[in-house]
DNA sequence: ACCGATACTGACTCGTCGGTCAGTCTAGCA
DNA sequence: TGCTAGACTGACCGACGAGTCAGTATCGGT
């Protein structure tokens, strides 16, 4: 045997191409509308060869959560920068953010779906794990704005951490609705949408001093 | 026949068992993962009957989707209050907004498990339409808020509405990854979120002029 | 009492699904 | 050259999926 789905290191060719196939199988239409067949032939592989790497289909797709949730972590958690100013370290943060967001949407929304599974907690944790960290760091830049005067005392940081998160997950997972709202005019300008969003956060929580 | 499943009328009690159903099935687990055989046990019926009603599975996820756009849309219209002023009305959308996510997880979650959805538009449209309404009436409320000089002119109002609504859904969305982070405390609270939400929003909005 | 339409069912078809298996092919090594 | 271990395959299996069908129960109108 090569792997038994809870090892996330290095493996073969075959290997590669399967959980590729399946990661994006998988985000685009849900673990059950996806089939092993499908999967092998995008691979270019028989099925019976997936049997190979992985003991059955959940664990094929906890494998795919597991190296989906590696990347994204390390690809969100560089976002982080907490050096400079706090509405530095927000605004620079919101747009690195958002664009990994877009620049990697298979890998989202398969942590999306996820989300809204009810029941079976499958792999929640791994989706919680990265987001943790993440939510963390946000919250440690907001205190440090706190503490530093920059920013008002009497607001709750995971608040504005929940505010900033949810706008840029909203922008990504509503993109194909809003382009569709005559008002909208951000669509296809994240910089833009993340730059004034940070604009209105940072008036609202920022202590007066400059204009 | 009965119903061609594009008509949104009244029906027997049979047609509403096989909805109230389905509908539950299907935003628990998805389209895929129920079979007509567990809405049909569920519903407390055969399976042969819901083909009675409806041609096959996909006319009957239209119908729960149109039938949970109606009550969906019905309901978050009334939220909708454009008297007092433009503060008022924001505070008491998103509270009473919140309220309803919550008070009927399985409509929301079916529509944000149908925006997820890559390549087939299935019944876009549909959320699209209960949507744009609310949109449009949130824009309108701060659009005259602007007009009247309570709001500042230099922000879009569409961005802001995104961003209440995205903090809403995104509450409703992550409450129970939320509740894991010691640092939140405004879970099982969500007026208390809404609040406090709204409240940095306005101050980033509002023009100066009361404290 | 009878009729027609609607509500409903059990038993079936048939395709596809996840998973198995017996065996081939290839590469490294003795 | 021969042996072995891992990579890989086509053919197959039982289970279960959507959808069909022939027929029965129910009921309002005549």
């Amino acid at each position: 045997m090569e792997n038994d789905a809870t090892s996330v290191s290095s493996e073969g060719e075959g290997y590669r191409k399967i959980i590729a196939a399946a990661e994006k199988l998988f985000a685009d239409h849900g673990f059950d509308a996806v089939s092993m067949h499908a999967i092998a032939t995008d691979a270019g592989i028989s099925k019976a060869n997936i049997y190979h790497y992985f003991p059955n289909k959940d664990a094929l797709y906890l494998a795919v959560l597991q190296s989906a949730a590696a990347s994204l972590r390390a690809l969100l958690q560089a976002a982080v920068d907490k050096s400079g100013t706090a509405s530095e370290a927000l605004h620079h943060f919101a747009v690195n953010h958002l664009q990994h967001l877009l620049a990697r949407p298979r890998l989202v929304r398969l942590f999306l779906r996820e989300m809204l599974e009810k029941g079976e907690p499958r792999a929640r944790d791994l989706a919680d794990a990265g987001l943790a960290d993440l939510f963390a760091s946000l919250v440690q830049i907001l205190q440090l704005g706190q503490e530093r005067g920059e920013l008002r005392k009497d607001f709750d940081p995971a608040l504005v951490t929940t505010m900033l998160l949810g706008a840029n997950v909203i922008f990504f997972q509503s993109l194909d609705l809003l382009r569709q709202y005559p008002t909208v005019t951000f669509v296809d300008r994240p910089e833009e949408y993340d730059r004034a969003m940070v604009e209105v956060l940072l008036r609202g929580i920022r202590n007066r001093s400059e204009p």
